[in-house]
DNA sequence: CGGCGTCTTGAAGCCTGTCAAGATCAGTGG
DNA sequence: CCACTGATCTTGACAGGCTTCAAGACGCCG
């Protein structure tokens, strides 16, 4: 964690898998803007419950709001190894592309609370990975209909709030209709329509194989 | 808290329950700031679920994000007679007090995310009611341990992601206990201590009268 | 090759939902 | 002041989605 070896701030560091990028109460002095790997937010309640609030992709801002003076709550922790580039704070405000990231966060998580109030267990884990292999195309690592998915089934459970048993049978039973395969940490859509029809999600215009 | 005397667009709105304040996709021209009554944020799915995603109260901005050339992505109605003050943007970007309201907007979902994904029916509600209760008193609006609320057990329901039949049921329970009685709109906390336990917050340093 | 985390599977149970009916309350009009 | 109407609240019986518990299989790594 060796850092400021030039004055001017601009810097990469590299985190390793379960390490924090960020704990709760610490100051920070600039945006993280992932490079390279997954991070996540998340929450630990007494008795070992676990909800992740949110996961940061290649390209992604962690945390905009930091730029408005906020101390981050929730710790971050990187599920892949992960390279993060610190961008200065401006001290004039926010730039126009963080206060967008914190607008994208936001109707993020209003959406994720639609699916943990309102969905079941196969509408929300279809959702969500409808979500994230947009995401991952928007940072151009799809190949097709396919991308990597660094989560363990314990992972995802903590993200829909449910059981790792339940999101294992979740996610055979899309196997075995043929709308998706996730293994070995690797996603790969069968059948786009179907998994977009199952996250209740409007007609999707995304590239489909036939 | 009133400014702009003069004829430009200072102005304060009334609406009936039910009545929307605003549809998705209208181009917001001014803050909304409730003066009075409650609204809320809501997505229906097309089968009829319901899931209120946010609670506006009295002296809170309804959706700050607006300020951020960010159009509503979902409906905001009344849920009793409402009068608000339409604030002008300014075009020189958001102020200091709407970007706070932001924050303090992302950090109640992000809880209310743990909410709905970790914990039961009985932690979700007493947490629902002592958020709800800060910021009644926040507002100026209670009276010892007690407050106006103005939701149905429909409401509630929306909110918590449950049904309207076991709202019922918790909220006989927490009655019997005597943790709290919400009656005719009415909520009278007897145990704040216990409440906020109940919704596994740190010890609350909250009013008591024992 | 042993160990540890993850994945898989089965059986049993519970929290919450569904369905349905009656009670209570608020508002309206006569 | 009272009957009427629709929304909300309450209660009971039953069902189901998801969890819990437990054990075994698999895969990765030193």
């Amino acid at each position: 964690m060796k850092h400021f070896p030039s004055p001017s701030a601009a810097e990469i560091r590299q985190f390793r898998p379960n390490q924090y990028l960020v704990q709760p109460g610490e100051t920070p002095h600039a945006y993280l803007k992932l490079v390279e790997g997954w991070a996540c937010r998340f929450r630990l309640l007494t008795d070992g419950r676990r909800q992740i609030t949110a996961l940061f992709l290649p390209g992604e801002y962690c945390e905009p709001q930091w730029g408005l003076g906020q101390a981050p709550r929730q710790p971050i922790v990187a599920l892949t190894t992960v390279r993060a580039y610190s961008e200065p704070m401006s001290d004039t405000g926010a730039s126009a592309l963080v206060l967008q990231a914190l607008v994208t966060m936001l109707d993020r998580q209003n959406e994720w609370i639609v699916s943990l109030g309102r969905k079941s267990a196969t509408e929300r884990l279809a959702g969500l990975f409808c979500d994230l292999f947009d995401r991952m195309k928007a940072a151009g690592l799809t190949y097709g209909n396919q991308c990597a998915m660094p989560l363990t089934q314990i992972d995802i459970a903590d993200i829909g709030g449910l059981t790792s048993v339940h999101v294992n049978r979740v996610l055979q039973g899309l196997r075995k209709h043929r709308v998706m395969d996730l293994r070995s940490k690797w996603l790969s859509i069968q059948n786009m329509e179907a998994l977009r029809r199952l996250a209740l999600l409007p007609a999707g215009l995304t590239q489909t194989a036939a």
